[in-house]
DNA sequence: TAGCGTGGAGAACGCCCGTTTCCCGCGTAC
DNA sequence: GTACGCGGGAAACGGGCGTTCTCCACGCTA
């Protein structure tokens, strides 16, 4: 059973799981859904991930890596320092203007299962410390006062939430003024 | 059927659902855990609402005149204007400080169920439309630039976000010494 | 006291969903 | 050509839950 196109079913696989549970939620998605959109055998999907609640913790793995990559791809770009700050929240615009853009995975499934699933807690908690943890690597890098970088951070997560509930990137803009007068010298 | 004491099985329903509703998530409580909450026999809670989607209504309805009384109420126990934008984020960390506090009731529905459930959807949008107006509102009366009230709405709205995720106040401060910088003439 | 209706408790129904199992067809080996 | 085994599709199973229904005990009326 192993060796056949394993890794193509497993992409093809993460790839449907990404996109019905960002866009309908955890518990809506049933493991149908994901069967017929990946295009697999049950039998299939259930060798790759035992049960459901292993797709869900492989699916915001995968999206974890990916999301801080392209973050750090946009915020690479740029050279000074206080513009690197800056460059985050015109990446955040970007992604809310993105098609299909429905707020933070880890966010939306925290509100959804964090009081009755501990792997989801721990893992919107991961992925938000190692959010903070960079930005805070920028503000340093910034010669900035630390506490600047927990201010920013809950700017982009204000953000991230405003944007996907009004469906709006207005807030990607407004959240880049706050943070240009934070990085101002006191 | 109707003049038992209706009202105040209606109190208790409405008390036992926000309890499990805001603790656990909406789709994670049976309508008969509600019912034993409440010590209400099923055909009373259905006699009252006739589906759980209006329950739901229900509980975030009188969970959002009770939210923004309460902060206005705290609000109104100042006097200065700056003063008073600052105390919002002093009553936000009040609250983050509650036992059970698990985030914003909205936030976490609208991550659920926002995308499935255009009630929840409707109802996420208009109570962060009232807390932004009333945001803006402040910021009027301070005689600031009318720009600052998205921003102040954002620091809140990061704050009860990463509040609930990592279970800890210290964002009430964060934000409050964020907004303290940003009423500071630019 | 006999009859009636009202309200409480929980069983029952139908549906959905996560997970497992069955069965059939095809390719391979001898 | 035939037996074997593997993989695919889908049906089956078990549990949970929203909603409805049944049954019984109690209180009022003549």
């Amino acid at each position: 059973m192993p060796p056949f196109d394993t890794e193509a079913a497993r992409t093809r696989l993460l790839d449907a799981a990404e996109e019905l549970f960002y866009a309908r939620g955890i518990r809506s998605v049933g493991m149908d859904d994901i069967r017929t959109g990946a295009g697999l055998p049950l039998k299939r999907v259930y060798a790759l991930y035992p049960a459901k609640e292993n797709l869900v913790e492989a699916y915001l793995e995968r999206r974890d890596v990916r999301w801080r990559a392209r973050l750090a791809a946009a915020v690479d770009a740029v050279d000074e320092p206080r513009e690197r700050i800056l460059a985050v929240f015109d990446w955040l615009g970007a992604w809310f203007r993105e098609p299909g853009f429905r707020g933070c995975a880890w966010i939306n499934g925290f509100g959804e299962l964090g009081s009755v699933s501990p792997a989801m807690a721990r893992l919107a908690r991961a992925h938000k410390q190692a959010f903070a943890d960079y930005l805070d690597g920028l503000v340093a890098a910034a010669g900035l006062r630390a506490d600047v970088g927990p201010q920013l951070l809950l700017l982009a997560e204000g953000a991230m939430v405003t944007a996907g509930i009004f469906g709006t990137d207005a807030p990607a803009v407004q959240a880049r003024a706050a943070a240009a007068a934070l990085l101002r010298p006191a």
